[in-house]
RNA sequence: GGCCCGUUAGUCAAGUGGUUAAGACGCCACCCUCUCAAGGUGGAAUCACGGAUUCGAAUUCCGUACGGGCUACCA
């Protein structure tokens, strides 16, 4: 009876399911190793929750001598963008998260995109009605909204289960009368489960987690003909051999469900690890919500690019959330990379995780502090040819220069930090380039203090380049003393009277005429850098700046 | 409404019956100092609430509140 349904329905599938298993064998990996994979589905722009959980994905693959591949979800052709697919391949590449395997990559386990998977889902479905699992439901969606208001109404559990299932054991004929009316159908689990029945699973980061059984009719072949998630997540992480199912945490209610879809279909069922969401806290109304594409800058994978954070800088902040002993441990292995860390899915946080970007600039600032003057200008010039060419132009015809101001205050125990991201260089550095400085110039200056132009030129002349910082230091402090400048701070704020100034101020209206800003890195250094011509030259800027 | 999950400082969090309740980021103060970024020292700030179990609860149990997720022929 139920293997002639099934030859009804589906007359084109000649198939059985033992045909797929031997078509995807074992795979012949480590016993601990981990296959994991990354299931987007083509809808629009990548965010940073997405991200982070191909980012897991990746590091648990990795560090287990396992498979990480890249399964296209595009089961649902409404959704579907233009160029999402490229988009996402495209994001993961300048991610730097790389599947092993995959869509567009290659792999034994193919094809790896749902929509060429049709015939594989409707095998297994055919098997499950032939078996009695799974049946052909004619209810019309208006007969279903009907069911659900009433559900709703005397308050039970929405869905078609027990006496709403009322396609569940159509006869042959009545089955057939359907199909020759022209009727659309879906095919809908058969489902075994009783509510009353608790069932305990375990999630590898949650825990264990009680649930009563799933007994509900879900869908598993929609009109058209392609599957739902839940039914193509079974087949195709059973086919394809996942050992970790690693989403976000929406997945968790569906669980249940997905137990018993492996146990109908008698499948080994993977381990899941359902990671927390990243969320942030919004600023109008106070609540906690997950992060926003439209509301939250950083919440597009897009923003990090463009703005220039590193990419190592920002899988340094998604591992500080992935396990939250991360960030202790890198701080005590500060020579160590992201590889030697191994991580747990019992150190894995789960509650929401705000997203802090305080901290993720604080990572960058120290990411920027390790490189040295030469690493930050290829990334940089990298960076601007790619969103800021005419900086670009700028870096490559003064690059021994720009690697001299990046170097600045590079050595030694406690490097400059005051570089976040790639698109803060040009800001910081400003002064760096001549051709730059003239347009810019002074613009950023709001102090309006008045500076002694006589006295800088003064002070040039008795500049000598060849001045160790020591020495700089202390014919400034005497250039201070003869110009009636106190040579230290402490000894002029007891008795400010006695002074112009401090030997502070005259470093300022250097810095000013030099920088154009009263703050910047060592002084000695950038006017060593820049010497002596140069520094006349920007004293001309400054008269014509002070005079307008 | 139903089913799940969660709640330790501003944020991320350690913690598994006895702790002065770690640490990080942020904040504040001071120190260093030619300015800033750092760095050093110190500081403010946390167990959602109510019961129960116990000699003893952040930790176990039960309620309540709040937050999050799911409740699609979306994933």
């Amino acid at each position: 009876m139920s293997k002639k349904i099934a030859d009804l329905l589906f007359p084109n599938i000649d198939k059985t399911p033992d045909y797929y298993e031997k078509m995807y064998p074992e795979r012949n990996l480590d016993d601990n190793a981990m296959v994991t994979r990354y299931g987007p589905s083509p809808t629009g722009s990548v965010h940073l929750g997405n991200l982070f959980s191909a980012f897991c994905d990746m590091v648990y693959a990795r560090q287990s001598k396992g498979v990480f591949f890249l399964r296209i979800e595009d089961t649902d052709q409404k959704r579907a963008v233009e160029g999402g697919i490229d988009n996402i391949t495209s994001i993961l590449k300048s991610f730097a998260i790389n599947p092993t395997e995959g869509y567009g990559i290659g792999g034994d386990y193919g094809p790896y995109i749902q929509s060429k998977r049709t015939e594989i889902y409707q095998t297994y479905v055919k098997d499950l009605i032939r078996r009695g699992l799974a049946y052909p439901c004619f209810m019309s969606e208006e007969e279903q909204q009907e069911i659900k208001e009433e559900q709703e109404v005397m308050k039970q559990k929405i869905g078609i289960y027990g006496h709403y299932a009322t396609d569940r054991d159509l006869t042959y004929e009545e089955v057939k009368e359907n199909l020759e009316s022209g009727k659309d159908y879906v095919i809908r689990l058969k489902s075994p489960g009783n509510a009353e029945h608790q069932i305990e699973i375990k999630d590898a980061i949650k825990g264990k987690l009680k649930f009563p059984e799933h007994d509900i009719d879900t869908i598993l072949l929609k009109k058209d003909g392609t599957p739902t998630y839940h039914l193509a997540h079974a087949i195709d992480d059973h086919l394809m051999h996942t050992t970790h199912v690693i989403r976000g945490d929406e997945w968790v209610s569906s669980i249940p469900l997905h137990v018993q879809l492996f146990e109908v279909l008698g499948f080994e069922r993977p381990e899941y690890a359902h990671i927390a969401p990243i969320t942030i806290k919004d600023s109008e109304t106070g609540t906690i919500r997950k992060l926003s594409k439209r509301k939250d800058l950083w919440a597009g994978a897009k923003y990090y690019e463009e703005s220039g954070i590193p990419i190592d800088a920002l899988h340094l902040y998604l591992s500080t959330i992935a396990n939250t002993n991360f960030e202790e441990w890198y701080l005590k292995n500060q020579d160590k990379n992201i590889e030697d860390f191994i991580f747990d899915f019992s150190k894995q946080g789960i509650g929401g995780t705000s997203f802090d970007s305080s901290k993720l600039e604080n990572i960058c600032k120290t990411y920027f502090s390790r490189k040295n003057g030469k690493e930050v200008f290829e990334e940089t010039l990298s960076y601007a040819e790619k969103f800021d060419k005419n900086y670009a132009d700028f870096l490559k015809d003064n690059k021994d220069l720009m690697i001299a101001f990046l170097n600045i205050e590079k050595d030694g125990p406690r490097p400059r930090k005051d570089i976040a991201k790639y698109s803060d260089v040009k800001e910081e550095f400003s002064y760096a380039i001549d051709s730059m400085f003239e347009k810019e110039n002074y613009s950023k200056l709001n102090s309006s203090k008045d500076y002694d132009i006589d006295m800088i030129k003064r002070y040039i002349d008795i500049y000598n380049i060849n001045d160790s910082k020591d020495e700089w230091f202390n014919r400034i402090k005497e250039f201070s003393i003869n110009e009636g400048y106190s040579p230290n701070v402490k000894e002029y704020k007891k008795d400010p009277s006695k002074y112009k100034g401090h030997v502070g101020d005259v470093c300022e209206a250097i810095r000013v005429m030099v920088t154009g800003r009263d703050k910047s890195p060592d002084l000695y250094e950038i006017l060593k850098i820049l010497g002596k011509d140069k520094l006349n030259n920007r004293l001309e800027l400054f008269k014509k700046y002070l005079n307008k």
